[in-house]
DNA sequence: TTGACAGGCAGGCAAACACCTGCATAACTG
DNA sequence: CAGTTATGCAGGTGTTTGCCTGCCTGTCAA
């Protein structure tokens, strides 16, 4: 349920790029993102709010700045698990498909 | 450039549910997997139509039908690259949240 | 207090998306 | 061959999305 925010946030290439930025300098203003994103202001702040429902970036506000910080949780949890999951089946999926392929030319 | 169609591919319930049900039985015709989803034929192959595009499918056709496999490695390659830079980030990550703290409440 | 700065809110618009219906094609089966 | 089965293709529709403009609120500094 929650997965689903955060599969949707990371499908825009520009939400990407602005974890990419607050990666590499974390706590930005809206300003300072939005000085990197070569788009308008309220693009940014509204790529900011999907970012932040999907509990990717978490804010906090100083005085009438608004400070973005990245939170990786989620991309860890969501990831690991999928990966996990078709890890798991990975020998299993491997068999399957020589098994079609033996059924079409036995 | 490949990661977008990864991500965008991955950001609809339905394909990840497709996804899903090729990671249980791999190599399963149109029709079958149609038989699962609760959405018209033609939808299911739009939806896989973008899950081949962003090679987490390959099909196969024998005969009249058409096999799909799924192919995880595209998956491994853009989640392990990505998990790799915040990894790599996260404890400065953490100090930059921090060193924020600090120079609101000295 | 006044002006400049940082951000929020509302609405509009075009493109993309997810879903559908209707018809056409290819392949097994009797 | 005729009928059924499995899929392909074209187009149409309502919703979501990404981006914008325009205006409002709150905060700091002279």
């Amino acid at each position: 349920m929650e997965d689903d925010k955060v599969f949707k946030a990371l499908a825009d290439p520009g939400r990407r790029r602005l974890l990419d930025l607050l990666c590499e300098t974390n706590g930005q203003t809206l300003g300072q993102l939005c000085a990197s994103m070569q788009m308008t202001r309220q693009s940014v702040t509204q790529h900011l709010g999907l970012l932040e429902e999907a509990n990717l970036v978490s804010t906090e506000r100083r005085g009438r700045e608004k400070l973005h910080f990245i939170n990786p949780v989620p991309l860890y949890e969501v990831f690991h698990r999928w990966i996990a999951k078709f890890e798991e089946n990975r020998l299993g999926l491997l068999h399957d498909l020589k098994q079609a392929l033996e059924r079409d030319a036995p």
